[in-house]
DNA sequence: CATCAAAAGTGCGTACACGCAAGTTTGCGC
DNA sequence: GCGCAAACTTGCGTGTACGCACTTTTGATG
C-alpha cells in the first residue's frame, strides 16, 4: 500500500512548476525581507522578484509574513515525519518522536539561524512562525498511525496534535528573551518562569507531560 | 497576593464600557449576519450598528470572522475553567476537565445552535470558531496548575495546550457532514472515517488518550 | 475642584487578501 | 499530432486590516 502524499505520483511535470514558483516566493521574501529589513517588502516586490504577478503570489500565501517564514520552516514537517518513520520499530513511540522533532528542530544551519533572528524582530513574524508548528500534524498523523495500527488512527491525531502544541510552547519559550506583556495567563506574581534553556532543552521538556499518553496508547494497541 | 486577572480590579468604570462596546458589537455582528447572510454584511455596518467607528472596530476584532464567532464562544473559556476549578479535589483531574469541557460545550441554547449552523455554511466561519478553541489554554493552564503545584506549571501549560487541541478536533469532526476536500492527511485508501457521533461523543474519545498524561502529572505531583 | 497623564475613539492613507472572469498552459485521450 | 478539459496565471475591483497622528474621555492626584 502506497501512501498518496509521499511516494506515489511521478513527480508530475506540472507540479514541478509550482514547486518551483513557490521556492522562488519564498527566497525571494526571506531575501528582500534581510536587506531591506522587513517592513520595507511589499508583495508587489516579492512577486517581481520571483518573476510572477501579485494576484499569484497570493495564490501561495495568504500572507506576506506567510511567504517570509516559510522560507525557514520550508519542509520541516515531512523531514519530522520521516525522521520518526527512520527509526527502528522496537523503539519506545515517545522516543522517535521527541528525538525527530528535535533533530529537526536543531539542524539549524547559519543561514537558517540568521533568518530566526529576524522573525524574532516582529510579532507578526513571530507569530506565523509559531503557526507553522501546525503543519506537522498531518504527516506526524501519519507515521503515529502506522505504528499504533488502524485500531489507533484516532487517538494519532490527537497525539500528533498535542506534539505540535508542546512544540508550538517549546519554541514561544525560547524565542522569548524576557521582556514580554503578561499574556501567560493568571499566574502568581512569584514569576516563577524557566529561565529559558536552550531549544532542544525547552522540546523535551515540552514533550515530556506527553510521554505517558504516547506510552499508554502504544501499549493499548500492541498488547 | 491578589491575582491580577481574576478577583483584583472592582470592575473598573472605564473597563466596563469596553466591554459593552465589545458586545455591542459581538450582538451587531452575528444578529446582521443571521438576518442578511455572512456575506451580506460589511465592518461599517457592524460598526454603525454598534454606533463606533469602523476603525474602532477593529481595534476590537481582527477580521470580520472573529465578530460573528465571538459572540456564540463568548466566554466559554472562563466557563470551562470554573467548571474545572468547581469539581472537588478529589476527583481525577483528567475527568474534572473532560467533563468540565463536555458540560461547556454542550449547553447550547436554542439561538447558539442557530448560530453555529450559520457558522457551518463558510468556510471562514468555521475556521474562526475552530481558532477559538486556543483561547481556552490560558485560563485551563491555569487550574490546572492550581491542582497541580508549582511544579507542574509547566506541565500544566502542555497539557492545556493538548486539550485545546483535542477540542479542536472533535470540533472538526463534528461539524464536517461529510463531503470534504481529503486534508485529512495522507491516510489509507480505505477511507475508515469515524462516522461523526455526536458532540459528546467527539469531545470525549478526543480527549481519552490525553488521559494517561494527565493521570501521570497527578501521580507526579501527588505522591 | 482643577489639572493632567493615560487610554479609548476617530479620520485618513496605504497595503493587502481574495472573488470573479477572463486568458494561458499542461497533459491526457484519440 | 489534435483538440479538449482541467489547472495555473493574471487584471480588476471591492472590502478589509492597521499604522499614524489627533481628539475626546476617564479617573487619579494635589
Amino acid at each position: 500500500m502506497w501512501n498518496a502524499d509521499t511516494v506515489t505520483t511521478p513527480p508530475g511535470l506540472r507540479e514541478r512548476k509550482k514547486q518551483a514558483t513557490r521556492e522562488a516566493l519564498r527566497k525571494a521574501a526571506l531575501r528582500l525581507a534581510m536587506e531591506r529589513g522587513p517592513d520595507q517588502v511589499r508583495v508587489e516586490d516579492i512577486a517581481e522578484a520571483a518573476g510572477v504577478s501579485p494576484r499569484t503570489y497570493n495564490n501561495y500565501f495568504a500572507s506576506r509574513e506567510q511567504a517570509i517564514v516559510s522560507a525557514v520552516t520550508a519542509d520541516r514537517e515531512a523531514r519530522i515525519a520521516a525522521a520518526v518513520a527512520a527509526r527502528p520499530a522496537g523503539v519506545r513511540l515517545a522516543d522517535a518522536v521527541t528525538e525527530a522533532v528535535v533533530e529537526q528542530y536543531t539542524n539549524t544551519g547559519e543561514r537558517e539561524h540568521e533568518a530566526l533572528l529576524l522573525i524574532t524582530t516582529r510579532t507578526a513574524l513571530r507569530d506565523a512562525f509559531l503557526d507553522t508548528t501546525t503543519s506537522i500534524e498531518p504527516p506526524l498523523t501519519a507515521v503515529i498511525a502506522e505504528r499504533l495500527g488502524d485500531a489507533g488512527a484516532h487517538t494519532a491525531r490527537v497525539l500528533a496534535a498535542s506534539v505540535a502544541a508542546a512544540v508550538r510552547i517549546a519554541l514561544e519559550g525560547w524565542l522569548r528573551p524576557a521582556g514580554n506583556a503578561g499574556a501567560t495567563g493568571s499566574f502568581g506574581a512569584g514569576g516563577l518562569v524557566v529561565p529559558s534553556g536552550s531549544l532542544p532543552d525547552q522540546l523535551r521538556a515540552a514533550l515530556l507531560p506527553l510521554v505517558p499518553a504516547f506510552d499508554a496508547a502504544e501499549r493499548r494497541t500492541r498488547p
